[in-house]
DNA sequence: CCGACGTCCTGCTAGC
DNA sequence: TGCTAGCAGGACGTCG
């Protein structure tokens, strides 16, 4: 399921191979994904060349040598990859473009929760993405943060799932991050002291860095943007633990349901109220 | 306004 | 051994 590293993984793979390259085709298949495709959107890339590709929460922005921006989200089980345009086309291939001819740029979702789209231009995608996302996580500072934590009455799980609150983080991350600063998922915003939001913010950093640095995690399909997998999972202090021993203290890492979500937790490190 | 919950979707797997 | 129910969860709509 690919969360901020994995997103950020595709965005560093992909960049070499789509940057400066020329859409020559558009092919979009008969399965709607979340956000469809429109078709009349095929005249606005074909002829286009690919100018740069970033990453801002979860979603990969591509920058045409025009006002319209690519918008691509993987949701959970999206791959984003370039292969010769000869390969074979693998299952589940919703959407691809055609670059100079002779590769293929393909949107693979078994789940269909991804979605590819073409916003009119930079104003339209920065409006968009500023509805729906807060801060990214190494952007954040620690006053302002605090302060977001500590209007709500949810669960610290919950404010880091919520893209809104800090953009980019997922299930696996948060497990990740708030066994890092030593907190229980459940423990309210409204309740977290200065020493506990800053915990919080350093850990998220250092989580996310690391699991960057490891080319993300692979769980079940998710694969960078050339194709590899990831090696963070082998990391994990708590996720998908439950059961066994926390590398830390020993104690038998727990699985409760916080936001609808599974969540992993060490009651010995992350105690129910920690000072 | 805020927060909780249901929905989408398919593949894997636990359990009978 | 084979079948099926249940689970996995990111974003977003709906409901209380």
């Amino acid at each position: 399921m690919p969360e901020l590293p994995e997103v950020e993984t595709v965005v560093r793979d992909l960049r070499p191979l789509v940057c400066g390259h020329r859409i020559t085709d558009v092919i979009n298949g008969p399965h709607r994904l979340r956000r469809p495709w429109r078709d009349e959107w095929n005249e606005r890339v074909v002829g286009r060349t690919v100018q740069a590709l970033d990453r801002r929460g979860k979603w990969i922005i591509a920058e045409l040598d025009s006002p319209a921006r690519l918008l691509v989200h993987l949701g959970m089980t999206g791959q984003f990859t370039v292969a010769p345009l000869t390969d074979p086309l693998p299952t589940h291939t919703h959407w691809y473009l055609v670059l100079d001819g002779r590769w293929r740029w393909q949107f693979r979702d078994i789940r269909r929760f991804g979605s590819v789209e073409l916003l009119a231009d930079a104003p339209t995608l920065e409006a968009f993405l500023a509805k729906r996302l807060g801060p990214e996580p190494f952007a954040l500072q620690a006053q302002p943060w605090l302060v977001t934590l500590n209007k709500s009455q949810r669960p610290l799980k919950a404010l880091l799932l919520d893209q809104a609150v800090v953009a980019g983080v997922g299930n696996i991350y948060a497990d990740e991050a708030l066994f890092a600063a030593g907190l229980h998922p459940l423990h309210p915003g409204a309740a977290t002291t200065p020493a506990q939001a800053e915990r919080l913010r350093v850990a998220l950093a250092a989580v996310l860095t690391r699991a960057i640095d490891e080319r993300g995690s692979t769980i079940r399909n998710y694969v960078g943007g050339s194709g590899l997998a990831g090696r963070y999972q082998t990391a994990f202090a708590v996720y998908g633990r439950a059961g066994q021993a926390c590398r830390q203290c020993g104690t038998e890492i727990g699985c409760i349901r916080v936001a609808g979500r599974s969540t992993h937790y060490c009651p010995t490190c992350q105690p129910q109220a920690s000072a």
